[in-house]
RNA sequence: AGGCCCAUGGUGUAAUGGUAGCACAGAGGUUUUUGGUACCUUUAGUUGGGGUUCGAGUCCCUGUGGGCCUGCCA
């Protein structure tokens, strides 16, 4: 069985499910997915996108991608196109596309609704005064002022900030609930403020925005929104969000809240994550070291490896710390049995074959996929001068190493068995070429009369395709980079997280590239790096980084959207299991 | 500290009150023209203390530890 037809048990998926037997609201399943359009989405996100549009697909229901765009500050339409890529490209369709601000009528008329019937009022009090009239958490708070205006007073003064008559955050509109609650978000709650900023959508229409505990529940109401699913963190706004539906008597969505995902050696904090663009530690939002989903698909994880991710990190309320590691096998796993197989030298040094005749040149069959017959198979050039990788050949070799040593032998993957006969040094003493002569009897079948346990990876010289291969590895040093008190994250970033070799590749991945070029560009309106309008998820563009395949021995790399006619260009996504490093 | 929430191997999780299981990581092995994959074996766990019960990871009390909340951010 496949980890994705698997659906571990949950709570979240308990109380759907619960629900949705007993009937409530006829069975009806509504979700949705509410990013603020401030940044790009991460890793992080994908759990909440696979929960939310995982459990609408499963209970028959849908979900909604809802952008909630109420502090116009931070806001860009750049951030809302890539997020809507970043969702499509996870393979979810969104019922509707829906903006918060899309409510701003909606809920500036709840508002006054709210101050008709008594339970809001317009507060004078600056920020910093606001702030010491809320108290402390254990002190509770002393009500403003202006608690006690009327409603006439209220409505007026309301409808002025609404006019945009008063200068930026000097008046808020306020619910009136319970200053000495012992939850903080009780105590008069802000509304409404001030805030004469464009808004992308909006424009300049609006002087005033509501806060997001005024607009997330009732943007769920409106929406019929069955199941309103976020992280803990929003756990002790819950009694508010239930406040406002129960006051605007309106459709009861409820909210439930998990634990959002933690991944050592990263940060996840949007944050941050602008600061790492900012200060060019990453070239970009996509860079492949990054832990946003458009820097795992420029990387070259498939989509799949983040449905299962999230299928095995499961959903709690336990705030934890999962292991990358994790993730990487995942994607292994994923690749594993899709990615077809080719050679690529990443640290070339020259072998030539005194036995094989100048000239002469072999095509050799090979499996393109061990792990999948229809693959089918593939030519490979051999001839007289090959490239290996200098890490397959050792001087001295330790007991335990089978790869290619003097005098020894090894086989050369999918051809010959191979003995090394003389080493080739420069004046200062390097290795810069080996002599060595094949033996003729081995091509499909093993040697007489002896075991040669090594196999290596090679690539005719006289065919190899140059390529720029970018070998990534993780951004940090420790496993919690934001976690130390005397130090900043910044402190902890990996040297290594980048290491850019030019490499020799079998043709076909020549070939290969070709062909993804010929399809993209056949797809003309679908750009690499933007999405194209009007494309649903069944027909999500194609990108570079579809060209998945595996160097052996080495790893999984995809083909990266700089590449050109003239230069490849290759990112590795994850090197294989290596348990010979071990021994090291 | 006031409130709310959480606690199962190193990590992430599962277990109508009834044999503590799975995955990752670690160790060892088999197969292998990838030191990959696959397969097998193995190390390792219910936060402490009380109670209820024939029986508690699960229910109750209490301690400890951790997270969140004092934005006119979301």
């Amino acid at each position: 069985m496949s980890e994705t037809d698997v659906h571990p048990s949950h709570f979240i998926r308990d109380i759907v499910l619960a629900d949705q037997e007993s009937g409530l609201h006829s069975g009806r399943v509504q979700t949705r997915f509410p990013p603020e359009p401030n940044g790009y989405l991460h890793i992080g996100h994908s759990k909440s996108i696979c929960l939310n549009f995982g459990l609408a697909e499963e209970f028959g229901g849908q979900c909604n991608l809802r952008f909630d765009d109420t502090n116009p500050e931070k806001e860009e339409t750049e951030y809302v196109e890539a997020i809507k890529a970043d969702v499509r490209w996870l393979g979810f369709q969104w019922a509707k596309e829906c903006y918060a601000s899309d409510y701003f009528q909606q809920l500036y008329d709840w508002a006054e609704k709210l101050i008709s019937d008594g339970k809001a009022f317009v507060c004078d009090l600056n920020a910093e005064e606001t702030r010491a009239y809320r108290g402390t958490l254990t002190e509770p708070g002393r009500p403003s002022p202006f608690r006690e205006r009327s409603v006439k007073e209220n409505l007026d003064l309301f409808r002025h900030m609404r006019a945009g008559e008063f200068p930026d955050g000097t008046r808020t509109l306020r619910a009136k609930i319970d200053m000495a609650s012992p939850n903080l978000n009780l105590r008069d709650p802000v509304l409404y403020r001030i805030k004469r900023a464009h808004h992308h959508r909006t424009g300049d229409a609006w002087p005033i925005y509501p806060s997001y505990d005024f607009t997330h529940g009732q943007s769920d109401s409106l929406e019929k929104v069955t199941h309103s699913i976020c992280t803990l963190e929003f756990e002790t706004h819950r009694p508010l969000y239930e406040w406002f539906i129960a006051q605007l008597d309106i459709f009861p969505s409820h909210q439930y809240e998990f634990a959002r995902l933690n991944l050592n050696y990263t940060v996840m904090s949007k944050r941050k994550l602008l600061q790492l663009v900012k200060q060019g530690v990453v070239s970009s939002w996509d860079d492949p070291r990054m832990p946003t989903i458009s820097g795992a698909r420029r990387r070259g994880t498939p989509p799949l490896a983040f449905r299962r991710f999230c299928e095995t990190i499961g959903v709690t309320k336990f705030n934890g710390m999962t292991d990358i590691a994790l993730f990487e096998h995942t994607i292994r796993n994923t690749l594993n049995p899709i990615a077809p197989r080719r050679m690529a030298v990443l640290d070339p040094l020259k072998v030539t074959l005194t036995n094989y005749p100048e000239g002469k040149v072999e095509h050799i069959t090979a499996i393109n996929n061990p792990e999948d017959a229809a693959a089918g198979e593939r030519q490979i050039p051999f001839g007289h001068t090959l490239y290996i990788d200098r890490e397959d050949f050792l001087e001295d070799a330790p007991k335990k190493f089978f790869r290619l040593k003097p005098g020894g032998e090894v086989r050369l993957r999918n051809a010959y068995v191979m003995k090394c006969d003389e080493v080739v040094k420069d004046a200062a003493g390097n290795v810069i070429e080996l002599k060595c002569t094949v033996d003729f009897a081995t091509l499909g079948a093993n040697p007489e009369g002896r075991k040669v346990k090594g196999v290596i990876h090679w690539v005719s010289a006289a065919h190899a395709v140059q390529a720029e291969v970018r070998l990534y590895d993780r951004l940090f040093t420790v496993e919690k980079p934001d976690g130390d008190k005397e130090h900043d994250f910044m402190e902890f970033i990996n040297p290594d997280s980048l290491r850019t070799v030019t490499a020799c590749l079998e043709p076909e991945l020549a070939l290969d590239a070709q062909k993804v070029r010929d399809q993209i560009s056949a797809n003309a309106q679908l750009p690499l790096r933007e999405e194209g309008s009007g494309v649903d998820s069944a027909m999500r563009p194609m990108y570079s980084s579809d060209l998945r395949v595996q160097f052996e021995r080495v790893g999984y790399f995809c083909l990266d959207e700089d590449s050109t006619a003239e230069k490849l260009v290759f990112n590795r996504t994850v090197a294989l299991k290596d348990s010979w490093a071990k021994h090291k």
